[in-house]
DNA sequence: AACATTCTCCAAAACGTTTTGGGAGTCAAG
DNA sequence: CTTGACTCCCAAAACGTTTTGGAGAATGTT
């Protein structure tokens, strides 16, 4: 509530002496050190945060820009992964913000806003494209960032990303072990790395298979653009039997699309990201999620040396994907 | 990029003058001030904002606490609502950042950290309970907020709200309108204002038409509680024909619960919120959502007056709830 | 010529903290 | 008595900005 000159004045010390009272310093006697701090409590003193951070040169705080753009980030996890950051960033006297993008504004102009005015130590990034200008910017900068996602950004940056060309392959391969022969691909927005990388699992497992690759459709990362990519690949004259979709919300409205057209129970169907929702679904949906335990810790972690200025190179990091089995991926194959 | 007295250094002006040709102030020349902005264009010049913060004592921001207790925020609207109150704060100059909740802590302790380290000139608080200890908080302390959502609170605070009572009673109403007797309530957390105000409405409309209200059952406003909540009410000698649901998360687990039971389309069913993913479930989810355009807009002003000191009666809005009829409420009524 | 007015500009203070570089006082050893 | 070490405290500077209260020069007015 009260300042520190006020709280000094109203002990009869000096601003130095409670400041470093409050701080633990060894220069100030234990007698001392607890009157402060009783007294400090008790006026319920936080320190003025814009004070300080100017004395320190240091914001304290990380920021993460929230994408707003055309799909929404998976929210059960992407929030569950923010808490857990912030937990552990604040055990490093770091405080951990998301910023909205205004309607009107890019996200890069967020990246400058709180980058250029010296708001934040670090930032996060999210639902990186494969070209991205947030990370060719916090580069120029070189602010300490790590992504979520990996980008073709030329210079290497700390990222933590699941290993979508590994597990989309091998949910490909698993159709095909299963006896399907015409396995689609329901993609994301090919500019985004995550569905351009989904996107080369499936293509790289067709051509293993010496299948052909022109079951794609590419559509918004929603229920909506999964629901019309699949409608367009039932219209194909040779309709596929099974389904390998970029994401759930895709593979959720590609569902409805597969009830509309003949009753939802002979097409085979996996997404990714594990949403809850999955569960819910009819038929409950198959899907595929990274692995890794504590996301948020290891997010945090990697700022964390990011700031205290390791290289890139040590920052990366690949999880395996893993399947959720449900029952979406083994509906009965029948023959063609 | 520079300091302050860099960029008047370079420019053989004085800080003064600079800061007041940045700030377009009419004491510096029209040929100055555009030197001025010139050079300052040139070399990335932003103002360090704690120092900005700390002389000005104004934060320049507001934060919006993220819950993530047990039920997510639906983030489809919740989003959206952000992004365009971030928008019409940023033309006030304030910015708006989401504070997620470090593991550990909670939404109070956060509030008590933005508040007392004077790092926000005002607060959104979004899913209140009807005892709200955040409320209390910030009343405490005075400073200007607006929630998402009624509370309890004896002192009257600026509140966007949509009228759940009058929804779902009007739902409940429609129900026993074609012909209905046996309507169920799957309700919320009774701690949350929104659960309870909605309940009350479905409590309302039933004692209206002379039916009895033990058809309810609360779960946690997510998918399994109203999977489980929708089981308890299927267990019980007489079913319900149709279901209320306090949310579409809360419908949808719902959903899956019918079909587990008694295929699914037997029992009509609503929900509130219109999430997308509604359109998608099997049958399509009739749900209900609140009315008003510009929602984010209407955050935004609220704050703003509340900032400017007008009284907490004339900041309150109720909004009317409105149906979105899809599919699942009108499932064939059955005779008992 | 004397005075008021307007136009530009600036030095200095202030915001609240942390940190630097000592300054008293006490005590024990030389 | 002097010296050095140690303990406890503090004055002042610094962080980078905005704002206050003029100063000096040019222009207009009597």
């Amino acid at each position: 509530m009260a300042n520190l000159k006020q709280l000094a004045q109203s002990l009869g010390l000096s601003i130095t002496t409670v400041s470093r009272a409050l701080d633990g310093y060894a220069d100030v006697s234990a007698t001392t050190r607890e009157r402060v701090r009783e007294a400090a409590d008790k006026v319920g003193y936080r320190p003025n945060a814009s004070a300080r951070r100017l004395r320190k040169q240091r914001a304290e705080l990380v920021a993460v820009t929230l994408p707003s753009d055309p799909g929404h980030i998976g929210p059960p996890h992407f929030l569950d992964m923010l808490s857990g950051c912030a937990e552990h960033l604040a055990a490093a006297g770091l405080n951990l913000v998301i910023a909205p993008v205004p309607r009107g504004e890019s996200e890069l102009d967020i990246c400058r806003r709180f980058v250029d005015g010296r708001r934040v130590d670090a930032m996060l990034l999210v639902r990186t494209k494969r070209k991205d200008e947030r990370v060719e910017f916090l580069q120029s900068r070189g602010i300490p960032f790590v992504t979520n996602g990996r980008t073709e950004s030329l210079a290497p940056h700390p990222y933590i990303d699941g290993d979508g060309f590994a597990g989309f392959r091998a949910a490909t391969l698993r159709f095909h072990a299963a006896g399907h022969r015409r396995i689609g691909h329901i993609a994301g927005p090919q500019e985004y790395y995550f569905a351009h990388d989904r996107c080369r699992g499936w293509r790289a497992a067709m051509e293993e298979c010496g299948l052909a690759t022109d079951l794609c459709a590419e559509g918004a990362p929603l229920e909506q653009g999964g629901y019309l990519a699949a409608l367009e690949l039932l219209r194909q004259p040779s309709r596929p039997t099974a389904l390998v979709c970029a994401t759930d919300e895709m593979a959720i409205g590609a569902l409805r699309a597969l009830r509309e057209v003949d009753g939802g129970n002979q097409i085979s169907i996996v997404g990714h990201d594990d949403l809850p929702m999955g569960a819910f679904t009819s038929p409950p949906l198959s899907t595929m999620r990274m692995t890794g335990e504590h996301l948020g810790a290891s997010f945090a972690s990697l700022l964390l040396r990011a700031i205290a200025g390791e290289t890139a190179e040590e920052l990366q990091e690949l999880h395996a994907i893993e399947f959720v089995d449900r029952d979406s991926h083994r509906r009965p194959l029948r023959a063609a």
